[in-house]
DNA sequence: CTTATTTTGTACAATTCAGTACATAAATAT
DNA sequence: ATATTTATGTACTGAATTGTACAAAATAAG
């Protein structure tokens, strides 16, 4: 992807990539108002005038973020939503990917970078609002396209609404989204998912899960 | 309820009810990060030390506005889940009041106060996360509620699994909150909505409302 | 080796931030 | 009237904010 050309003067002392993900997780913690440019500097450990001069200004730094974060999780929900596996397996790899993105194995749960960060900064950045909302479509768009799919293979009658039943599984995902930044389990927001699941493939007979461990945080 | 005592002293020059209304405004539109005192002061058309006499910091300012927006939801909320009302009415009320909310008659979509800005503030600020979720754990509860009184009327099976379906159903409210403030439009929300209810409660034919508006903002 | 080019690191400027000190104003109590 | 109490309004402090100027450093080109 990115070429490495013969460049002259003196060489960077980062890699470009690394820093918008340290500058991403810098984000994803404290927000876009909340995350100060030494804050920035110092996830990145590139100083002030390196990082203006990589990515320009806080808000072109932010904006990289939300896209970057935004093309990977569209390319893990493909991976995810395979199209050989069981409709109910494709959508519980779909949450659980999220699950883990979610609750990284050290450190505490931080939910989405986009929904934690863009939901608040969307009100007065119509940029940032505009990316929220071209990544939620996407989202939308590859659940529904699944379940279409699903519905040429007998998975889920012709009759039901793809478009709505994708709305659907988009709710479950951005509820996990939020749920897991107020302090709800990860099994907790596991059970949730599949009862999503379960609503959405039309579960013949319902669950009978009573005292599953639901515990909080 | 604020009872009028006579105070002795020079009178307020505000209300603190109207005041706590319009700081809740201003981060409601700027989160808690992006939200100045200087801002609050200009909202609340109270000055700097009048702020801090009758709230505390900035924190606290915001914990009441927090506390103040769950209790009135929760109200609305139990309102809206009338145990005379069929069960979808019931469960259409809460999204239609919410959605009310979140596209105010005048100005911008705004979203839910509580999601569009607590979530983000909860990853760095414990007391703003364990207010989040005690909130969302509260409408949960009512949703719960609601669906096993719907089940003792015959309305929902016996057999269905009420805490999960009430997980749905708070699914459904978050997306909304935030779809709302990534530039979705009301009537595409409502849609979603009626489509969480349909498969909530059980449609018996799926709907073919194929090609019913669904506009962007 | 010299020059051109690019990045780094320090240091700074101008603003904005949260929070407070203090004098003044406006009410009640005696 | 006078004292007491409470709130207001101005002005301020020290710290934190974003963004930049500029010299030194590190590389390639000639």
């Amino acid at each position: 992807m990115t070429t490495n050309e013969i460049r002259r003067g003196r060489p960077r002392a980062y890699h470009p990539d690394e820093a918008l993900e340290r500058a991403t997780e810098a984000f994803w913690r404290q927000g876009y108002s909340g995350t100060s440019l030494d804050a920035l500097s110092a996830a990145t450990r590139m100083n002030r005038p390196s990082l203006y001069g990589a990515f320009g200004d806080k808000h072109a730094l932010y904006a990289a973020a939300l896209e970057r974060y935004i093309a990977e999780g569209r390319e893990q929900m493909e991976v995810a939503l395979d199209e050989a596996l069981p409709l109910r397996n494709a959508l519980m790899r779909v949450y659980d990917g999220a699950l883990a993105m979610y609750f990284p194995t050290k450190g505490a749960a931080r939910g989405c970078f986009l929904i934690g960060t863009a939901v608040t900064e969307s009100m007065t950045d119509p940029d940032v609002r505009e990316r929220l909302g071209r990544g939620l479509r996407e989202f939308d768009r590859l659940f529904e396209q699944r379940l279409r799919h699903a519905q040429t293979e007998g998975e889920l009658p012709a009759t039901a609404d793809a478009e709505a039943l994708a709305g659907v599984a988009s709710a479950i995902l951005h509820s996990l989204a939020m749920r897991s930044r107020a302090g709800d389990s990860r099994a907790a927001l596991r059970a949730i998912a599949e009862s999503g699941v379960d609503l959405i493939c039309g579960r013949s007979r319902p669950r009978k899960r009573r005292n599953s461990r639901r515990a909080g945080a």
